[in-house]
DNA sequence: TACACTAAAGCAACTTAGTTGCAATAATAC
DNA sequence: GTATTATTGCAACTAAGTTGCTTTAGTGTA
């Protein structure tokens, strides 16, 4: 294993996925920062957090990265293959507790697993 | 329903998906035009056809959009519930055969879905 | 065939998420 | 305290996708 250091940096973002209802884009994890963090090194942090199965992040229908932390995800399966959902209208993406049973695939080797409803949300329906 | 004109342009885009082993994204789809065309114009194509329900897509894990031909999704079902992988060494995405079982959801109106599992593909495994 | 109408295409400028290379800073070990 | 180097900052860059406006070319009608 690297090694690695314990910073302030890196407590925030945990701190700010922690307190987050919803995933997290980048952006957003930058305007809740209390200090002034350049962008690249929240890209840098959530990498390396990413790699020790600490967050994981699921691709918008916007091509855009949204970041939550792993809670259960890892620890009782390999993968987290939970649903995750999209609203198109604020944009928001939400970890749901619904687990999908994924097949078996003969031409390929899956690691990871990105599933995403898209719609809209209650919060939203006008 | 709007009205609509065919062109020449429109059907190599379709020729294109046709004859396609995978999912294309707005570049390559560009690289396999017969003739010089305006990225704008792609764009605005496969919009249309999405619409339509001719085509669909899948944001990859890498952000970008990779477009297919609609064959029995919207058919079949409202929804095109199948999976697709992409693999994370040649980025190609395929539609698979698999579909999921997608659940009732309280706080959401599911409009879409995009499965994808990631990996490395047959072709790529050394 | 000529003409009108306007959907579709082209073009250039822009936006923005994410990346890269390198220099500066600071956490940790000794 | 000092050395080591993981982490952060900075600036410049890349590339997907968008926007506003002009030009081109399908299509219906006379
Ligand atoms: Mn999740
Ligand atoms: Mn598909
Ligand atoms: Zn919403
Ligand atoms: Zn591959």
């Amino acid at each position: 294993m690297k090694k690695t250091r314990n910073t302030q940096k890196q407590d925030y973002v945990i701190d700010i996925l922690t307190n987050a209802k919803h995933t997290m884009s980048v952006e957003a994890i930058l305007k809740a920062m209390p200090i002034k963090v350049n962008k690249t090194t929240v890209y840098r942090i959530l990498e390396r957090f990413a790699e020790k199965g600490k967050v994981h992040f699921v691709t918008g229908e916007d091509g855009k990265a949204y970041y939550a932390l792993c809670n259960d995800c890892n620890v009782k399966h390999e993968m987290h293959n939970h649903i995750h959902f999209q609203c198109k209208s604020c944009k928001k993406v939400t970890c749901l507790p619904y687990e999908i049973e994924v097949p078996e695939l003969k031409d390929f080797e899956v690691q990871e697993t990105q599933f995403l409803m898209i719609g809209i949300c209650d919060m939203c329906i006008s």
